[in-house]
DNA sequence: CCTACCGATCGGTAGG
DNA sequence: CCTACCGATCGGTAGG
C-alpha cells in the first residue's frame, strides 16, 4: 500500500478510536512506522490530515448515492439505501466512530455535510411520500425530513457501539451472531417507522 | 452555587462540547474564574473531574428508573419512560454529546453502565412482552434487548445532534418549532417500531 | 485560594 | 525519509 494511504488509514483508526485531539501525530507516525517529520512532508498538518480523512470517507458516498436515488421503484429504493448504509457503516465501524465523533467536535462542518449529503436523498424520498401516504402505503403522520435524520443517526449511532452490546445481549442463540441479531433490529425499526403493515401477508 | 458544584458544571459543558482531551484544566478554571491549582484542590486530577462530572448526571436515573420501572400499565410505561429520558436530555442537550463521548472513549466503562442502567429496564419490559405480542399489542418480530438499545440511541444520538438540524429541516412550519417536530418524529417511531397500529381508533 | 514552577508532550520547522 | 530542535501547552506539585 502507498505511504499515503497507510497513512491515511492509519489515521482514520486513531481518530475514530481516540479522537482527533487524543491522538498525536507522533502516534500516527509509530503506527505507520515513520517518523512525525515524515508523515508531515505528506500531510503538512494535523488539521489537513483531519480534513483528508473525512474526505476520503465521504468520497464513496459521492459515488453509491447518486445511484442509489435512481433505484426504480419506491420500496426497492428503501431497501436499496438501508442496504448501502448498513453495509458501508458495518465493513468498518471506525467510520460510524469518525462520523459520530466529527459531528460532535465540529457540528457547523457537519451541517454542511448534511445539507450535501443527506439533504438530496431526503427530497426524492420525501417528494413521492405523500402519494404513498394516499395509497396507505406508509403512515399518514410520517415527517419525512426528520425521519431520514432519525434513520441516519439510528445507523451510524448503532453500528458506532456495536462492540459494546455483547453485554446486553447475552442471549448468543443458535441461529446468527448478536451482530446480525441487533443489525436486523435496527432495519426492522427503520421499516416499522416508515411503513404501513401489510393487511395481508 | 457552591463552587464544586460550579466546577462540575463548567467542566461538564467543556467535555461535552471540546471532548475531555479536548479540553484542559486551565480552560475549565478560567470558566470558573479561578487558577488551576485551586481547581485541583477540590478534583485532585482531570480524571477525577471526568468520573464526577459522569456521575453526577448518572445519579438523576438512580433515582427516577425504579419508579418509572413500577409504572403500572405496560403502554403507560413505555410513555412514561420515552417522556422521562427525552426530558432529561432535552433539559440540556449536553448531557446526550458527554453520554456519545464518553461511549466513544471509553467502551469498557460503557458496558458497566449499560448493565447497570439499561438492562434492569429492558429485563421487566422484555419479560411482559411475550405476552403483549400473543394479544397482537405490539408486533410479533421485535427484539426487546436490541429494541431498548436502538431506542436509547435514537434518543441520545438524536439530541446530541439537534443543533445541526435547522439546516436540513427549513420548513419551520406556523405550528412548534424544528425541535420540537424532530422530538416528535422521534417518538412516533419508538412507538412505531413497537405497537401494532390499532385496528380501529 | 494564589504565584511560581516542574518534566513531558504537543504540533511543527530547519536542515540535510 | 531522518535527527535535532523550537516555543507553547499539558497535567500536576511546592509552598505559602
Amino acid at each position: 500500500m502507498a505511504i499515503r494511504e497507510q497513512i491515511l488509514a492509519q489515521a482514520a483508526r486513531l481518530f475514530a478510536v481516540r479522537g482527533f485531539s487524543g491522538t498525536s501525530v507522533d502516534q500516527i507516525a509509530d503506527a505507520v512506522g515513520i517518523r512525525k517529520p515524515s508523515l508531515l512532508y505528506h500531510f503538512s498538518s494535523k488539521d489537513e490530515l483531519r480534513e483528508s480523512v473525512l474526505a476520503q470517507m465521504l468520497s464513496h458516498w459521492n459515488d453509491v448515492l447518486p445511484e442509489l436515488l435512481l433505484t426504480a421503484s419506491r420500496e426497492e429504493r428503501f431497501d436499496a439505501v438501508m442496504e448501502s448504509l448498513c453495509s458501508f457503516f458495518l465493513d468498518d465501524p471506525d467510520r460510524a466512530r469518525l462520523l459520530l465523533r466529527e459531528t460532535l467536535d465540529r457540528p457547523q462542518q457537519m451541517q454542511g455535510l448534511l445539507r450535501k449529503f443527506v439533504r438530496p436523498w431526503i427530497e426524492v424520498i420525501g417528494g413521492q411520500l405523500a402519494r404513498a401516504k394516499d395509497q396507505g402505503i406508509v403512515h399518514e403522520d410520517v415527517d419525512p425530513e426528520a425521519y431520514a435524520v432519525h434513520v441516519m443517526n439510528l445507523v451510524v449511532g448503532g453500528i458506532a457501539v456495536l462492540d459494546n452490546l455483547k453485554v446486553i445481549l447475552p442471549s448468543d442463540s443458535d441461529l446468527g451472531s448478536t451482530r446480525e441479531r441487533y443489525v436486523q433490529e435496527l432495519i426492522r425499526i427503520a421499516r416499522a417507522g416508515l411503513y404501513r403493515e401489510h393487511p395481508e401477508e
